[in-house]
DNA sequence: CTGAAAGCGCTTACAG
DNA sequence: CTGAAAGCGCTTACAG
């Protein structure tokens, strides 16, 4: 086996004890002689300290865990990135397990594995718990955060408010001159998906406007299910705008609106919801209502960190539109007017 | 503090040797009846196991580490992925540290932090590691593997075979006519870079063509380099085509080039090195010289869960040709021909 | 089939 | 400033 502070205080002449308080900084109470001795001795030994001996003893880890959901968003990555920035700032690991969205088996799974070592924190990413799931979560004690999606439930969350989205794309649109603005992709089962009509239907509402169901497209936030949305709405759409529930989705719609000899924006305007970096990759680049994923990263982890256990604390985070080439205003070249 | 094995075995009057048994499935010893029982009041008083005993005792642990140049790779994600659905079939937990691939310092730390936790082994995506690190790494005792770059030096590897990219992309686009072709967007200085360049060189010599140091362009494979390489080389370029060597590189020069008024395929054919979904989703598509890396995640995975730590095992996996929509035979309608 | 006991490698009051 | 000792929660020969 590996090297152990027995065997340095062995060779140093000392006790474990004040090996463990060396290496560790706990040097408030050695001298710094016996420190820089045993630092060396420890490095010329190859000593590597057993992180499990010491979480068992201190009952507590550097290890922050992130629960993904296997469904593929491609926002994951800026969220992932936000916490690993944060975590590395204090010195944490991340751990980051897959779990079924649509598995619940796996998804239970996946949190009890997390439960059994004492991580320092949760972070839920675009994941609809189970119930059991959730149970077995907040029962745990250890703190926890969903990211990207909020609730009413009084579970913490720091996400984009998912009904001013639907409010403010559709109202941009109106904004735009546009009064046939469709609604694609989105699940429409979801809360996410919900709020989003709601927020929709409102803008709507309030600019004398119809809500047409047959507008509105279900879907998971993929890529097909921009395209199937498209070859719904077919090449002479009554809709003139679209609000594209994922930057997918759009570009889904935009590749298809093309294929079926469409023009966007003149034909069909776009605006997708979310705002990654794909929307400047693309022609044309997609305008859309971009979410900061980053930041939900950042203020997860920190919240984590800083977590006090009984505050239950959610927040919304600022979203904003970002105009770029998808779409334009109403004009009598649109199709249908 | 939470319900521990000895608390279980006061409540069913065992031993916690009993307990232990019955729990982790070491059942060939226990009746029947007094699983049932423990396992039934483990569920009842909400027991979880203590990972990290575990760990200390069993000296190993069911994880996974992975560690990923913060670079931002686009082709990280299927890699990760198929680690993921290997290491699941195995009941294995992943970790994932990001460390800078031009930050000696983190890549230290992050091999440090990883090699202090007895984790089953390493996977090492799209690194570069410095002299010490690698020191670090190889005397860990822990059973690693590089993923997605190969090396000369007898560490184990699963990547393609760089060499063979080079000169299988350019010898697809001689196939196609062309003769002027560039390679875009590499670190020159890398061992991948010279591989490929090495390879393009043979490709060229073969075909009696000539290679002209002015069109490899150098960078670090990103969106930015593609867009550079084609402002540099302008709107009336000598080259017909050009082997992008990564997606991103060759959305760049796609949207540059057309941003010049040149059209692709006709007036530039681009082939790029990877072929992740972007290919598919971008306008024209991107004909590619795809990587598996998927199959990276999971052959790397296999190999350090069945690995004897002495084996150094390296594996070039296979490569092939998709042809999409952004190149074509070399006609009349280029440019210069 | 079950239990007593040792031990994994470390931290941390406590005593000096 | 340093050491002896207890203990974190578990596994596993060993003995019965």
């Amino acid at each position: 086996m590996g090297v152990t502070i027995k065997d340095i205080a062995k060779r140093a002449n000392v006790s474990i004890a004040t090996v463990s308080r060396a290496l560790s900084g706990k040097n408030k109470f050695n001298s710094e002689k016996t420190i820089k001795k045993i630092q060396a001795l420890a490095k010329e030994m190859g000593y590597r300290k057993n992180t499990a001996a010491v979480e068992l003893v201190t009952r507590s880890s550097k290890v922050l865990a992130v629960i993904v959901s296997a469904t593929k968003t491609n926002f994951a990555n800026p969220i992932i990135d936000g916490i690993h920035e944060e975590a590395y700032k204090h010195d944490l690991n991340v751990i980051i397990s897959y779990a079924g969205e649509k598995e619940p088996q796996r998804q239970y799974e996946a949190i009890k594995t997390i439960i059994e070592r004492s991580v320092k924190g949760i972070l839920l990413l675009a994941l609809d718990l189970s119930e059991s799931s959730y149970k077995l979560l907040s029962e745990s004690e250890i703190p926890y955060i969903f990211l990207s999606i909020s609730n009413n439930r009084n579970i913490p969350f720091i996400a984009s408010n998912d009904y001013l989205i639907g409010y403010q794309a559709t109202n941009y649109l109106i904004g735009q001159g546009h009064k046939n603005i469709a609604l694609a992709g989105l699940d429409t089962n979801s809360y996410i998906g919900k709020q989003r009509i709601a927020g929709y239907r409102k803008a709507l509402i309030e600019n004398k406007l119809v809500l047409r169901p047959e507008w509105i497209t279900n879907g998971l936030f993929t890529y097909d299910d921009g395209l199937k949305t498209m070859k719904y709405f077919g090449k002479n759409p009554k809709i003139t705008a679209v609000i594209a529930c994922s930057d997918l989705v759009g570009l889904g719609i935009a590749n298809q609106a093309v294929s079926l000899g469409l023009h966007v924006p003149t034909d069909l305007s776009i605006i997708t919801i979310d705002g990654t970096n794909l929307c400047n990759l693309v022609r044309p680049t997609l305008t859309s209502l971009t979410q900061d994923f980053h930041q939900m990263g950042i203020l997860g982890t920190k919240y984590l960190i800083g977590n006090d256990k009984n505050t239950h604390y959610s927040k919304f985070i600022d979203v904003k539109i970002e105009k770029r080439k998808s779409d334009c205003p109403l004009t009598r070249n649109n199709k249908l007017s």
